[in-house]
DNA sequence: CACACTCTGTAACATTAGTTACAAACAATG
DNA sequence: CATTGTTTGTAACTAATGTTACAGAGTGTG
C-alpha cells in the first residue's frame, strides 16, 4: 500500500520529502464494493487519495433523485473536498466505492502549507481541480448534448474504460440511478443496443462488444 | 476603475501590497453589451476580474448548440483561465459580456508566484475555483432534476439576481440558446408563465412580476 | 422443490419537449 | 409611409421520455 501511494504521488512529480510527510501523516482506509463512503450532509476533514479501486461521485437532490458526476479511479485525487473543508461546507455529495477500494486519508489542516512550500504540491492539487471540473463539463456535455440512447451508450464505454473490463455487473435499475431515469427506459435502450449488435445482455451482466 | 479594483480585492481580503502589484502589471479591458469576449478554441494568458457588468460563460457544442454555464458579476474573478493557460489547455468556452462590462486582466505569469507568497491569494484563487464549481453543479442540478417550465423560470429569477433589476431585455430565441431548446418552446412557456401571473411580456422585454 | 425475492422484457398509455408552418405585431430605415 | 427584417403567438403534428402494469425468468434459501 505504502508502495502503490509513493508512486502515484512520485509519478505526480512530488518529491520524496513530501511524499514521507504525506506517508507519515495520513492514513489508510479501505472500503468494500458497494459501500457507501461520504453521504451528503457530512463534512469530512479528509482529502483522499484512491490508491486502488474505483469510486463513483454522485449528486442528490431533495427528493433522492441521482445523477452520476464522475468516477475516481486509482491514482486519481478529489481536492474538492479541500474547499468543502476550508469554508466549512458541507458536502453535497454521495461517494460509492464501485470496486472493492483502498484510499489514502490526508488531513486538511496540512494542505495550506504544503501548498505554499511545495510548488508539485500545488500543481497536483490545481490539476486535480481542474480535472474534477472538466468532468463536470463533460457530464453537462452529456445530458445537455445527447439523448438517451447515446447517452447510455456512452455510460456503458466509460464505465468499461473507469474499470478496465468489457463486463459491468449492475442491474438496469442501477444505471437508471445514475443517469436519472427508470429501469423501464434502461432496459428498453439496452435491449435496442443489444439488438443493434453493440452489447450482449444477461442477468446482472453487460458485456460491451 | 483603479478604485473599484482596489475595493474588490480588499473586501477579498488581499493585502495593499498585493493589490499595488496587481493594479501594476495588469491593465483594463472593457466590453461593450453583447460583444464576445472569449471564443472557444482561443487560449488567454490572463486571469479576468470583472469590476463591472456581467458575463455570462457559454458551453457549446460541435454543432453549435450551446447551454450557459454561469454569469460572471462585478467583484467576481475566473480562476479557472488558471489552469487551463498552466496546462496549455484550449479555452471551451464562449464569454459573453451581457452587459457594458470592464475587466481588470492580470497576466498569468504572476500566478504561481502570488499563490506561494500570499496566504490570501491563495484563499480568493481557491475559493474562486469552488465558487464555479458549485455553479457548475448548480446547473447540473437544473437541467438533470427540472423540467423546462421549471428551469425557465429559475433562468428569468436567476438573472433578474444577476442584473439586479426586473425588466430582461431579451429575445425569446436567445433566452432559447442559453437554455438549449427552441425559441417556440420559449414562447409556449413564457406564455404559461403570463397566465399564471408571474411575468408580463413585452417585445424584447420580460418584467418579473 | 417450494417459496420469496430480484431482475428483465414488453405492451399500452401519458406527458413533455421538439418541429414545422404561418400570421400578425412591431421596429428600423430610406 | 412603404418596405424589410425581427419578434412573438399559436396550431398541428412528431418524437422522446416517463409511467403503469404485468408476466416470466433467474437466484437463493430453508
Amino acid at each position: 500500500m505504502q508502495e502503490s501511494l509513493k508512486s502515484i504521488l512520485s509519478e505526480a512529480g512530488i518529491e520524496d520529502e513530501l511524499i514521507q510527510e504525506i506517508q507519515k501523516v495520513g492514513f489508510p482506509k479501505t472500503a468494500r464494493s458497494g459501500e457507501l463512503i461520504i453521504t451528503p450532509g457530512s463534512t469530512s476533514m479528509h482529502m483522499p487519495i484512491v490508491l486502488e479501486g474505483l469510486l463513483s461521485v454522485v449528486r442528490q437532490d431533495e427528493e433522492a433523485n441521482e445523477i452520476l458526476l464522475y468516477y475516481l479511479e486509482g491514482g486519481e485525487t478529489c481536492a474538492m473536498s479541500l474547499a468543502c473543508c476550508i469554508e466549512g461546507k458541507r458536502n453535497d455529495f454521495k461517494v460509492t466505492a464501485e470496486d472493492n477500494s483502498v484510499l489514502w486519508m490526508i488531513p486538511m489542516n496540512y494542505m495550506d502549507e504544503w501548498i505554499q512550500n511545495y510548488r508539485s504540491f500545488r500543481k497536483y492539487v490545481f490539476s486535480s481541480y481542474q480535472t474534477r471540473f472538466d468532468e463536470l463539463l463533460e457530464t453537462i456535455d452529456s445530458i445537455t448534448f445527447l439523448n438517451l440512447y447515446e447517452r447510455l451508450y456512452k455510460y456503458l464505454l466509460d464505465k468499461k474504460q473507469a474499470t478496465k473490463s468489457y463486463e459491468i455487473n449492475m442491474s438496469h435499475e442501477q444505471i437508471a440511478q445514475h443517469l436519472n431515469t427508470s429501469r423501464v427506459v434502461v432496459s428498453r435502450l439496452l435491449k435496442q443496443l443489444e439488438n443493434e449488435g453493440k452489447i450482449e445482455l444477461e442477468r446482472n451482466r453487460i458485456s460491451i462488444l
